[in-house]
RNA sequence: GCGCCUGUAGCUCAACGGAUAGAGCAUCUGACUACGGAUCAGAAGGUUUGGGGUUCGAAUCCCUACAGGCGCGCCA
């Protein structure tokens, strides 16, 4: 017995109540009903709270309906007892043996478990990071380097066809400051105005320098645009090699050159003059994004001539949409937040509507600190906390996981000592232990001859910590529900963690030994126990995977 | 000035509108003849920034004050 199945079991109690005319609905039985796990042991394995929602469509008291609804429960199937509690909780104790059920299913579902279809037939494409290609990427991408990535997982285990993209910003003035800043280097004079300084420009010059030798030498004009080529794929291929390392990966490098060479912009100013959203004021064409709530029109030619980043943005949407994403999901740092108005505005005046085709989410910045003071980023004063310094001092999987394990929206402050230092304390190290242990365990039983039941014994799995693992493992599905509903993949880590802990409470039991103590015989029980460390370890891996964190057998 | 986000234990942060607001770190006390102690058991720590409101029920929703972060270009 599972959350989702109680629900439906529910349902169906009500239903039959409703059929009888034993209960009045006024819009009908809801397809499925809040189902918890309570906090509190004396709540029972599960707790619904449905009569208390559904009193007042009913026209009766909560604690009537509840009284009504737990007297048809009882006669249910796998249902060992029904309380009715507080102003009309309803709490459910399950039947041993129905319970013990779902480590068998964890066990036959393996790495599939938690594979859902609850967003199936869903296109989706997820947009991060995009950053320009004018610098190593820092600080300031690495958290949406990792929860794009993880969103991207997630979902994907909830069943949408899933796009992981990465704009790269390679058009503009910045790309002549980029390649003036890096001649500037290669000759030794100063850094030019509006350039780039800092030491990576010196190692790019060198770079560059190696990769096309005597292009330093080449005539002023030539050698600008030659420059600016050679350090965007030294650049470009170093951001690529970065985020590979941090096991951060993408379907789909899109060029806004490449965009622009297409042919598409044009096709989309078209399209926007077609449907009577432009206008030109002072030499300047404008899109109304005003008629769809922004604050004010957006340019999208300059009057001298010159096509802004918008433009842009409203060609790539429509690149998007047209290679069939029902649904784009951009990610977004505080700094952009003031985009959102325009991005939905864009979408709804090129013909969509933005509630439904568009996702943007705005992430709180991440602040650094050091030695009790914040770390600034600057590109151009040449500041950089490197996404690769980051990791060589903290590790793939501690940094992806102590960013993912809190909602984006959350303002975060992480103190680099903390995380290098006491890196064994993250909670990271929990979790991976859990599964290394759990990985030990199965290996100790394959050496006592300890196999997994053919037919399990739900009721052999009887002792109250038992069951508390088991409905920490049945709730994994739905926990992958809500984060890819949510989009919030800290849900799937804050789970784990639970869950863990929940596991390292079992296995301390003296009870509930695994292997046979002294000259025990292996039994049944050692089986349906192995069982049960079987599927402890697939649900650790298969949610670890959800976040790109490693799943290691030891430590 | 306007807009978005945030305000929860000493610190970093959780909590589909649910029952006595939870973890980790730091502090204190226990359990090592251990299926791997990177663990477990326990203590202490809170007027969820203040004030109103909505309802069976509010950290959560609404209003308001205060505090912090960020943004308001024919920049990219």
């Amino acid at each position: 017995m599972n959350p989702a199945q109680l629900s439906a079991t529910v349902v169906d109690a009500l239903t039959s109540l409703v059929d009888e005319g034993a209960l009045v609905l006024a819009d009908g039985v809801p397809a499925e009903v809040t189902v918890e796990r309570p906090r509190e042991k004396s709540h029972g394995d599960y707790a619904t709270n449905v009569a208390l929602k559904l009193a007042k469509r009913a026209g009766v008291k909560p604690r009537d309906l509840a009284d009504l609804l737990a007297a048809r429960l009882r006669e249910s199937e796998g249902i060992a007892a029904v309380d009715v509690a507080g102003p009309g909780f309803i709490n459910v104790t399950v039947a041993a043996g129905a319970q013990g059920k779902v480590a068998a299913d964890v066990v036959a579902a393996g790495a599939a478990y938690g594979r859902l279809d609850t967003l199936a037939g869903q296109k989706i494409n997820v947009e991060f990071i995009s950053a320009n290609p004018t610098g190593p990427l820092h600080l300031g991408h690495t958290r949406w380097a990792v929860l794009g990535d993880a969103i991207g997982r997630v979902l994907a285990a909830a069943g949408a066809e899933v796009t992981r993209e990465f704009y790269i910003n390679d058009r503009g003035v910045q790309m002549n400051h980029f390649a003036d800043s890096i001649i500037a280097a290669a000759l030794g004079e100063p850094t030019p105005a509006d350039g780039y300084a800092g030491e990576y420009i010196a190692d790019l010059a060198t770079a560059v320098g190696e990769r096309e030798p005597g292009i330093f030498e080449l005539p002023a004009d030539e050698r600008r645009v030659a420059v600016r080529a050679a350090g965007y794929a030294v650049q470009l291929a170093e951001q690529q090699a970065s985020l590979a390392a941090f096991n951060t990966h993408f379907d789909v490098w899109a060029s806004e050159v490449a965009l622009h060479e297409s042919g598409s912009v044009p096709d989309t100013l078209q399209r926007l003059k077609d449907l009577g959203h432009v206008y030109e004021l002072d030499g300047a064409l404008w899109m109304r994004t005003t008629d769809f709530g922004d604050d004010k029109d957006r340019v999208l030619i300059k009057s001298d001539g010159e096509l802004t980043y918008f433009a842009s943005d409203t060609a790539y949407y429509l690149d998007k949409r047209s290679r069939g994403f029902d649904h784009c999901i951009y990610l977004l740092g505080a700094d952009h937040h003031g985009y959102v108005g325009r991005l939905k505005a864009m979408a709804a005046c090129v013909g969509d509507d933005p509630t439904q085709t568009l996702d943007v989410m705005i992430g709180q910045l991440v602040k650094i600190l050091q030695d009790g003071a914040e770390l600034r980023l600057s590109k151009r004063a040449g500041t950089i906390v490197a996404l690769d310094d980051l990791v060589a001092a903290v590790g793939v999987d501690a940094l992806r996981y102590s960013l993912a394990r809190y909602p984006a929206d959350s303002p975060l402050t992480l103190d680099v000592a903390e995380i290098t230092r006491n890196s064994a304390d993250n909670p990271v190290y929990y979790v991976q232990y859990g599964h290394a242990r759990t990985s030990q365990l199965v290996a100790n039983a394959a050496k006592f001859g300890i196999e997994l039941p053919d037919e399990l014994d739900g009721s052999l799995l009887s002792h109250e910590r038992e069951g508390a693992l088991l409905r920490a493992l049945a709730e994994y599905p739905r926990v992958v529900a809500s984060a890819a509903e949510l989009r919030e993949p800290h849900r799937i880590a804050r789970y784990l963690e639970d869950t863990v802990s929940v596991f390292n409470k079992w296995y301390d039991t003296k009870e509930c030994r695994m292997l046979p103590q002294g000259d025990e015989p292996v039994g049944a029980v050692n089986r349906a126990r192995l069982a049960l460390v079987v599927a402890s370890r697939t649900v650790i891996a298969n949610g670890l995977d959800l976040l790109g964190v490693s799943a290691p057998e030891r430590m």
